[in-house]
DNA sequence: GCTTGACTTCAAGTCCGCTTGAGGTTGTAG
DNA sequence: CTACAACCTCAAGCGGACTTGAAGTCAAGC
């Protein structure tokens, strides 16, 4: 089996992550991945680089914005493929965020089929009905309130 | 307990809903609420608005866009307060997009847990860090594999 | 040596989900 | 009647996450 070169160029870390060159070079704007150049001034990127986007997207998907990942990145060596430290570290301070939208997720799905299970939806309790409603509790009666039956 | 009137105005709508007046116009001018006018052309909105901007709200919490929004509630009623039978047949289109995203992130979240746990990071079998490696199965060998150890 | 494709920078454009501002009208309390 | 808050429309602006285009350079095959 091939070694293959410690740096690599954008386009196959573009291939190999799915994510495009100019979403690589946005990413570099915004100090989420760093390359070096080659002779001719092109962007070669070390090998473990592929497994910051990885990570990148996978914090897409849980819902963090660009500068909160960047945030959490900036505890990764950007030099030399991280430790299991590192990740450990990481891992840890993400664990909360993953865990705390799941939940919210879950309490979403189980007040929605809840309301639809017990036809509580024109009832003031209803939290997920009432949950944005900040003013419910001033003592003057929800305006959901009338609509009941 | 005063009965409140059924058609309430926009600052009204946006103090219980959490919802800014001017998102709340945006939402008109995409489709998703809809409101009559008083003889001196404000907005009057029925009471159960209210509970459609927070199905909104929770849509967006839930990662959609407010087009998909729209599309689902395009089968709730306009100008009057939806049955059960409306609510039930929201429900259950949305249910299963709930549970996906929920299984997605638990998903990701073992599998971050388990890298760590398992020390598989350098490991190509890994899915979480694998998973976008589009080219990892093209049979060349994978970028992170060689820095195993 | 030439062609072709991958790369470079930089500026501008796009889509989403709003917010802000200007300039004017309506509604209500004193 | 007046003041002032809440409302109106319309246009422009904004932040996030990129994409697209122009104009040029670099690298590899024939």
């Amino acid at each position: 089996m091939p070694v293959l070169p410690d740096q690599i160029p954008i386009g196959v870390l573009a291939a190999r992550s799915g994510v495009s060159t100019s979403a690589l070079r946005f990413y570099e704007t915004r100090g989420l991945i760093a390359a070096s150049r080659n002779p001719g001034n092109q962007r070669r990127y070390p090998r473990f680089t592929l497994r910051r986007v990885a990570f990148i997207r996978a914090a897409q998907r849980v819902g963090l914005s660009l500068d909160e990942i960047a945030g959490a990145l900036a505890g990764m060596p950007v030099d030399r493929a991280p430790a299991k430290a590192d990740w450990a570290r990481l891992t840890r301070a993400w664990r909360p965020r993953l865990d705390a939208r799941i939940t919210d997720l879950e309490k979403l799905r189980d007040e929605l089929t809840g309301c639809i299970g017990c036809g509580c939806l024109s009832l003031r309790t209803c939290r997920l009905i009432n949950r944005d409603d900040v003013a419910a509790a001033d003592g003057a009666g929800s305006y959901l309130q009338s609509d009941r039956g």
